[in-house]
DNA sequence: GTCTATAATATGATAGAC
DNA sequence: GTCTATCATATTATAGAC
């Protein structure tokens, strides 16, 4: 299997560098600390990584996979609020999943210095979710269950709450302080947009 | 006059800091690189700032002061979509400030990072604003004008769209993308909120 | 594949002359 | 208030023994 391929040491050193990368970010985060944490010396760290960045793009290779797939788009969206539904449970469970919460808070601390980073959260994370809502928005419309307007920007306008309410969680996350509150904002969420589109 | 204390060098210290930080960040900055983006020498700088937090705290110091006051909200409110219509123009102008743009680059790039950062963003930024919408909301429900909900429910709804708009215009204006397209969601936003929460 | 040793550089900060 | 000089430390990375 091909998982077998990568060695002990270099997952070691994968998820060292991804708790230290999500704390302290890429800057923060020396790669003394990241063998340290291993139990190794720095220079046995590069028997298995070119150099620090090697590291951290093995670390973000999977930042921007995402459950939400463009598969059926066309007939899953005619069960309108339920295909919202789906959705928010997919985002929610994202957001309080640890290793997702990790890349989330490493793609936050880079997003402004990095600019691959930066053109993949905006293609990848935002427009791939920007155009699939769109679809679906456009076939609600079509099929007479929500009222006609600009697909695009309803998309805008239901996705940036998600987003909102994820980082306030990884927030109080970070803090440890209690995300129950947060936690049903999701779906009130999804209550609150349907009936304000809602034919 | 109290400008008049603060000398001319520490002003462009100030200033200096201010740019570098909104793009390299705090680690990112040096204060080598300060130093010689005011034309003077590192130890120079000791002369007008203890150390380099001193520095980064100075120019943070009005990075969430806030045009949004709760003077009036009682009899602001009243005037409902209107109220909702002000608060967001001035939302938008803060968005497009050169000024307010860099403070909030800053703020993003520690917001993951700085606790003491994180714990203002929360108490002052959302809080403040989540309150005074609330109370707003509160007053327009009272007077009949929109439908009878949780008023910190619909200011959260209400206010995640204009900080997602927000971020992205940052992210934009980083790699020099124009933000054209994105100017006219805050004022959809306003329409759209207010078609779905009128009685 | 890991270790010790070391290089080259960058960093925050201070001492003391002018 | 600025300069030169210097320090102590941290950083990324490499060389070579085992």
């Amino acid at each position: 299997m091909a998982s077998a391929r990568v060695s002990k040491t270099k997952t070691a050193i994968r998820n060292a560098a991804l708790e230290l990368f999500a704390v302290y970010g890429y800057k923060g985060t020396s790669v003394r600390k990241i063998a340290s944490k291993v139990g190794i010396r720095e220079s046995a760290l590069y028997n298995h990584f070119k150099n620090k960045e090697a590291i951290f793009l093995t670390v973000c290779a999977d930042i921007f996979t995402t459950p939400f797939s463009k598969k059926n788009i066309q007939e899953e969206a005619k069960k309108g609020k339920k295909f919202l539904a789906n959705f928010v449970v997919q985002y929610k469970l994202v957001s309080f999943d640890a290793n997702k919460e990790k890349l989330f808070r490493i793609m936050m601390i880079e997003l402004l210095q990095d600019q691959t980073l930066r053109q993949n959260f905006l293609n990848e994370f935002h427009h791939h979710n920007i155009t699939l809502l769109s679809e679906a928005f456009f076939v609600m419309m079509q099929s007479g269950l929500i009222r006609s307007s600009d697909p695009m920007f309803m998309a805008n306008e239901f996705l940036a709450p998600l987003f909102y309410y994820r980082l306030q969680i990884t927030l109080f996350r970070i803090d440890a302080e209690p995300t129950t509150a947060l936690s049903t904002l999701f779906e009130k969420h999804v209550d609150f947009f349907w009936e304000s589109v809602i034919v």
